[in-house]
DNA sequence: CCTCAGCTGTGAATCGAGTAACAGTGTGAT
DNA sequence: ATCACACTGTTACTCGATTCACAGCTGAGG
């Protein structure tokens, strides 16, 4: 298994296995998964196929086995820490949901530019001022830092993470960063993809009335 | 061009294409497009081959005739509507994006559960109740609709809006949406973006070190 | 006016993700 | 205990997307 699609689908096999596991169920088909997740049985069998795993016919793949094979191989052994760089609408709102989803994941540190919204406590988290990056982040490496700021500060903000040594950024502004190879950016492009949902019920539309 | 691939590439390139535009260049190379799109040279003379542009040798495509031909391609002729479903914090960064950068999609509605934030007017938009969807719909018709709600809520939420005609969706909630054929969705995800963030750093630093 | 460097437009080759198909097998029914 | 079914694991194939490669061309420079 070595592609970004696969990785994709085996987060979304996982969240339904748990899923499945809080309702009570045991075991799960393929197909039930191939389901739930958007796609074919044969793809979810071949996803899995090269793991530990014993799907069983007749009773498919047991729940427990395969969450436990999916954690080992999705979450790292220690867990990582994410900061978040500026505390505006996004920001905050990813402080919420991380102060109550603990996981894997630690949201560690949230900075600003605005030394109004700086010093405080938020969700668990103190806010710091952008100024104080480079320190914080020499005595507390992070793995993954979260780019929840105007878009124009983005690119410089993103060189300043590289040069200490972040490597993984997930860009909510519509920015196109412009990064050296060995970085990985993700970005969440509200904008392009609501064009993109805008053209495709358009063709839909079209294609159905001739 | 029918692929959702491609519709992602032309909407990146017009948007470099405004940039450049704002720069005052006035013809672009298919390499340099290529690597602000972060793809080659080839894919983007092939992506532009069905429309109605000359590239020059020697000059590249003219950005304003490329910016006008994306432009007619991804854009309605129409301005096309949009409503926000839920305006806690995505939901007020959803429409004080828009409120500052206006265009073909136009955020005209805005909804919560919670009459606390009914009644007001935010961000040039007043905030409707729930309860109030299927008539303010009915009367308004929308093209696109952008969940910003709880989890929890967000299924029931599609549903009824498919009920009232509604086909695209940008789902801002980690719920997966089970949905007719004929819809689009578009799930905004960062819990699984950052999973997979944190795996692709961890596989490179792996593969660096043997 | 002629040359040629370097680009575009496009058919052919390549690549890789996804699919089909089927042999092998464990399980529940009898 | 045996059977037959329904599902898994895996290989071969399909198909669309991407890349290659090159003919055709255009405009700058001499």
């Amino acid at each position: 298994m070595t592609s970004e699609r696969t990785l994709e689908r085996l987060i979304l096999y996982r969240r339904h296995a748990r899923e499945l596991l809080a309702d009570g169920q045991t075991h799960v088909f393929s197909h039930q998964l191939a389901q739930l997740a958007h796609c074919t049985a044969s793809q979810v069998r071949r996803d899995l196929m090269s793991f530990e795993l014993e799907g069983s016919p007749r009773r498919g793949y047991a729940l427990t086995a395969l969450e436990r094979e999916l954690t080992t191989v999705l979450d790292a052994p220690e867990p990582e820490r994410m900061a978040v760089i500026g505390v505006g609408q996004i920001g905050r709102a990813l402080l919420h949901y991380y102060e109550d989803h603990p996981g894997p994941l630690t949201m560690a540190l949230a900075f600003d530019r605005d030394s109004r919204k700086t010093g405080r406590e938020l969700h668990g988290c103190t806010v710091r001022h952008v100024d104080e990056l480079e320190a914080a982040l020499e005595a507390d490496p992070i793995q993954v830092a979260i780019l929840a700021l105007p878009e124009q500060a983005a690119q410089a903000m993103a060189d300043r993470l590289w040069a200490l040594g972040v490597r993984s950024f997930l860009n909510f502004t519509p920015a196109r960063l412009r990064m050296p190879t060995d970085a990985f950016v993700e970005s969440i492009d509200f904008t392009s993809a609501l064009v993109k949902l805008a053209w495709l019920a358009r063709a839909s539309h079209r294609s159905r009335h001739e």
